[in-house]
DNA sequence: AAAATTACGGACCGATCGGTCCGATCGTGG
DNA sequence: CCACGATCGGACCGATCGGTCCGTAATTTT
């Protein structure tokens, strides 16, 4: 019984453990800023001990590695679930999923670049500062992998890149100007 | 002689006094941001006592607060002396004035963008908040009078503020990808 | 019911923060 | 040569940080 109900909450939702703790950090950091939320500020929202958050995450640089290695899996699965249909398609699928993201009410800007912003000049060993990287790369890797994909012209990854960077730069225009924009862009990319 | 030294260290430089520390405290900010630099390191780094630096700024936020105002200053200087020529050249010139600066070995992303990363909840008295983000909205502001003044459409302006904008993340595509952008963008908006 | 495991949360530690105050020092004017 | 003013920089303060340890209470296993 005691193994059921430990397996169980292994493969689902373990809710007063890492994954409750994990997430309430994530609203935190991501909200008012890394280095302004502390750790007893976690503790509290969490509504845990210090032993349970401390036994999950060996320390803070551990906790905020998590949290962008999180918002990475969540990226990546509303990416991949708008990626359906042709590669053309799916270019202008990416920036429009983007651009609702960005329009959502709870979007405080890129958590990644926002990370990056914050910690300019980390040390060597910042786990946290790899994955943003490493999101940055990948993602824009991806865009040209799909333009390739398409047989469009490596300049229009650029351009469609830079289309999905200004999105998430959250001073930019209205999110429907990057769009439209995308749209004509892989229209006029078009052979026939 | 005394009162002739004064009146020149003002009109001048004032090598050891406001400026001095102002420059030394803006390096520090830009390069390893505000949060990650303490008032102790911005006297060391400035060669002064603390008197001298709590003398000319009341506190921190101020000193943050000039930072930014110093930024904008050196940023309206160098907009302002790209602006020659008819409007649809300056709309151009504009960009290709971002992307030199962005090209820079000293460039580290957009002062005011990652200011405002850094602190995205401040207090309503935050001075330096004001300034990042009304910098940001008479940018953005002067591009859309230019493109007014022009004869383009308001669209016009929306994109070229969304070249800009990717412009100053850091994260986007090589900044001639912009620059050769907004050149086709101005042209094809042309009349004749 | 007794025992053992778990978790909450306060006490505590050293380090660092922004900011104040004051003694020591140096250059200048009388 | 002395006295004055300005400046450097260390001592110090309260607050807060990340992190450790442990007393106590609750829950579960036997």
């Amino acid at each position: 019984m005691l193994w059921i109900g430990l397996f169980l909450m292994a493969r689902t939702e373990d809710p007063s453990g890492r994954q409750r703790i994990l997430a309430v950090a994530a609203e935190l950091f991501y909200v008012r800023g890394v280095r302004a939320v502390g750790m007893a500020e976690v503790i509290q929202a969490a509504g845990c001990g210090k032993n349970m958050l401390y036994r999950h995450f060996p320390g803070k640089s551990a906790l905020v590695a998590a949290y962008l290695g999180r918002a990475r899996e969540e990226r990546e699965a509303a990416t991949s679930a708008a990626l359906t249909g042709e590669p053309r398609e799916q270019l202008v699928a990416l920036v429009t999923e983007v651009a609702y993201r960005v329009r959502g009410s709870a979007y405080r800007g890129c958590a990644f670049r926002k990370y990056l912003a914050e910690f300019p000049s980390p040390g060597d060993d910042d786990e946290a500062t790899a994955v943003a990287r490493a999101y940055l790369r990948d993602t824009r890797a991806q865009v040209s992998e799909l333009v390739a994909a398409a047989g469009g012209p490596p300049q229009l990854g650029d351009r469609l890149w830079l289309l999905i960077d200004s999105l998430y730069s959250g001073t930019g225009p209205d999110p429907s100007v990057a769009v439209e924009w995308a749209r004509e862009l892989v229209a006029a990319g078009r052979p026939d």
